[in-house]
DNA sequence: TATCTATATAGATAATTATCTATGTATGCG
DNA sequence: CGCATACATAGATAATTATCTATATAGATA
């Protein structure tokens, strides 16, 4: 397990407007116009979070002409749950030296 | 759902040295100066983050005699884990207005 | 009581971050 | 082409945070 990169996952999902945003892409994916509108904040700063989302690997983004449509990476983010599930689960020997 | 209280347990969580920190105590209930033989910050330091995850409801304390003993916060962490869940998988319609 | 050990608190500092305004880029359309 | 729309980037700022040193507190023990 990567602690650095589940850190940064972690860190990612940190923010109550990040999980808000989370919460609206669980539902369906949505473009940022979309998004923003649910929120008080500027469309930069909406950007900005899109990016930390995205560079935590938790959501992904396709163009579609002037359009950016976001949606949760659910394999990562499906990983990030396992791997935190371990975490703070008492320890079960899994390998020989755990 | 509170998104403050996860925010703020998630942000808990974001720091690699916590994240380590947890995966230590997830062996055993340790006291703060055997967690800290394993890094390299001071102990006020430690203090610090051990502060940040019981704020987080992450971990508990418990006093014996000098020596303070940490240890996870199973109930809450597993509060967490299926919030963390609901908030990542795809939307299931669990309420009326879901 | 004096002292050692385990831990917390205070206060400072450097790094990170969330946010803003202003501006740039790219796409669609008249 | 000229302009509107959707989004990103740049740069600034205020707030937060991780860390340190110095010091305080509290329990054990000689």
């Amino acid at each position: 397990m990567n602690e650095e990169q589940l850190a940064k996952q972690l860190k990612a999902l940190s923010d109550v407007n990040r999980i808000q945003i989370l919460a609206l892409l669980a539902q369906k994916e949505r473009c940022a116009c979309e998004l923003l509108a649910f929120f008080h904040f500027s469309q930069p700063t909406l950007s900005h979070h899109m990016k930390v989302l995205i560079a935590g690997d938790l959501v992904r983004s396709r163009k579609v002409g002037t359009w950016n449509y976001y949606r949760i990476n659910q394999e990562k983010a499906t990983t990030l749950l396992s791997q935190l599930n371990q975490l703070l689960s008492p320890c079960s020997p899994k390998r020989k030296d755990g």
